[in-house]
DNA sequence: ATGGTGATTTCTGATTTTCCGAGATCATAA
DNA sequence: TTATGATCTCGGAAAATCAGAAATCACCAT
């Protein structure tokens, strides 16, 4: 039991558990707290929330042993709040205020949802992440018409702040201007090396950045793969022996089954057969090479629209319930 | 029961009743329910929570009935959110962090707050307002220390987007910079005339503006005293019959009291004797005059600072427990 | 096919919470 | 001092909650 000293602050113990509070709290006792606090009385309460005064002053009565400090002044008139049920009240409200939210949610289905997005993204995505999005998304909401368009990362940036597009789809890892866009990353790729079946570096127990360099190398040049290549090679003070660059990656696939090269390149863009029906192996390297993350973007400065406030939260539902999480159609390397 | 066809849409009844949903939901549902959404096994949440399976089941299917859709998808590995769940989800998840915002508001009790607030004020708050509730803010915060100023309004405005003040109690009715301001309102006062006793508008059961204009008016100056008068007036199409001007709310008293004019000024001045002990009556007119509301105001830009941020809380809990509401210190006109 | 496995769901009874209603209590006003 | 109007306390009844056993179901290997 806490107390009240004249001037009317707890000099009980600080907190006794908040670990219990959260764990225990009930929204019945907020629900019965707010109306005593609205009402000033038990019984006004009561009768506004439609049950018996006692069990209203058993709820508060539970409210304040769980908070550990004394929340009403009690007089003849009624009760009044202290400053710290004052401050538990705006609290509680938000609790309230949080339920009443979830209730809209539900009665404003956005099934029926219509409109129209525009949707930028960069080649990488478009070529492997974005297909089968949105083949999903069209199936569940088809009245919200997407349209796609594909641009270089600085363009498409340049377009998201400037009202061109509504979101993006895109690499999130290097983002520029983190100043005007809000990102929510879907996927974690790890860049991992890619190899002919039985070349000499599958047999090695672990395979370092320095292995690697000493193979003929093939850069892809889509996006930003070059550039990041060369961050984390020049981050270990090493260089890869590039023999060939292309801009295709059905190339590079090629000349990995053939064994004209090695590569290093997100799971997200691997597959274990070259086009031509080679196999491809795939090894993780023992450096610290960062994942390649994509997600969606979109400008921080104005609220989303509707539709393409559903496309984002179905991206995260379609990535919750492994729709598009790469790994989950991979071999463990 | 709701059920999904064959691409996961809900087609049941759309919202069976919002209604029911706020008043009926219980926190341990929520609990249940993102604890199963999380892990995706009633089993695992059931462990996580600490209680038996059966009960996670049972309660997730109250919040199925509850919010009138199908939240998961049942298969033999467990269970995966449907896209109406994974929406829930994320409101839950709102609730429960309002919960968890609320415990830790009451682990961080701000008793022992310390501190200095520079708090800018115009002259009609200081001379009516603020002594008072300084007196009891000081009571019980006495570690945060008050520096108060008082300049004009405009000059506040500036002073409180420069990061002078850190916050102002003002007349929020006519603020200019309300792009770079935030404001929450803590009185309204209504304007209503003042009378000596056993005036003839005393008799009459109204009392309308053109009935002020007859009469001689003495006319207050400070703050924005004169403008509101003449904003109002105007939009009457009428013009008081200024006799006098002045400074000194004093003085209007002493007029008013020794029948040389009328005024019509906010409750928040009113008292019903003047300096000399004679009686000052007031009446309600009957036109379009608007309140005068004062209020707190800070900074839009920054976050409030800790003793700031509490001295707000303290203006808010004072107004509620009725420490500076005029109107309960007043007769009724 | 067929039984095994690992999960959810259903069912039943025990425990706990929640509620009501009747007194007890208390502070204030007459 | 008494009356009043409020909260608080204390039963017992109804409802919610829980655990554990049994039933069910989908999938997988044999």
């Amino acid at each position: 039991m806490n107390w009240l000293n004249p001037i009317g602050r707890v000099t009980g113990a600080p907190n006794p558990n908040a670990e219990r509070f959260v764990s225990a709290l009930t929204l019945r006792q907020v629900r019965y707290f707010i109306a005593v606090a609205e009402t000033g009385r038990v019984s006004a309460a009561a009768s506004m929330v439609g049950i018996s005064p006692s069990a209203v002053t058993e709820a508060v009565g539970e409210l304040e042993t769980l908070s550990g400090m004394k929340l009403f002044q009690r007089h003849s008139r009624g009760l009044t709040l202290t400053y710290e049920g004052h401050r538990l009240l705006s609290h509680c409200r938000n609790i309230l205020s949080a339920v009443e939210g979830a209730s809209t949610a539900l009665t404003q289905p956005d099934s029926d949802a219509h409109g129209t997005v525009t949707l930028a993204t960069t080649i990488t995505i478009a070529s492997y992440f974005l297909a089968p999005l949105l083949v999903r998304f069209r199936r569940m909401f088809p009245n919200i018409e997407i349209a796609v368009v594909e641009a270089k990362r600085l363009d498409v940036e340049a377009g998201l702040v400037a009202g061109d597009f509504d979101l993006a789809l895109m690499l999130v890892s290097n983002l520029s201007n983190r100043a005007a866009l809000l990102s929510h990353t879907l996927v974690h790729s790890m860049r991992r090396l890619w190899l002919p079946p039985k070349h000499r570096l599958l047999r090695q127990d672990v395979v370092t950045l320095a292995d690697v360099a000493q193979e003929p190398y093939v850069q892809l040049l889509i996006d930003d793969a070059e550039a990041t290549t060369s961050a984390y090679w020049g981050a270990h003070r090493l260089k890869p022996n590039i023999t060939f660059r292309t801009e295709s990656v059905e190339a590079v696939r090629s000349m990995v089954a053939s064994r004209s090269g090695v590569t290093i390149l997100s799971d997200m863009m691997y597959r274990p057969w070259s086009l031509e029906g080679d196999r491809i192996e795939v090894r993780e390297v023992a450096a610290d090479i960062p994942t390649m993350n994509t997600g969606v973007v979109w400008p921080r400065a104005m609220p989303l629209s509707a539709g393409a406030g559903t496309f984002l939260r179905f991206c995260q539902y379609d990535y919750d319930t492994g729709g598009l999480d790469a790994r989950r159609r991979m071999p463990v390397g």
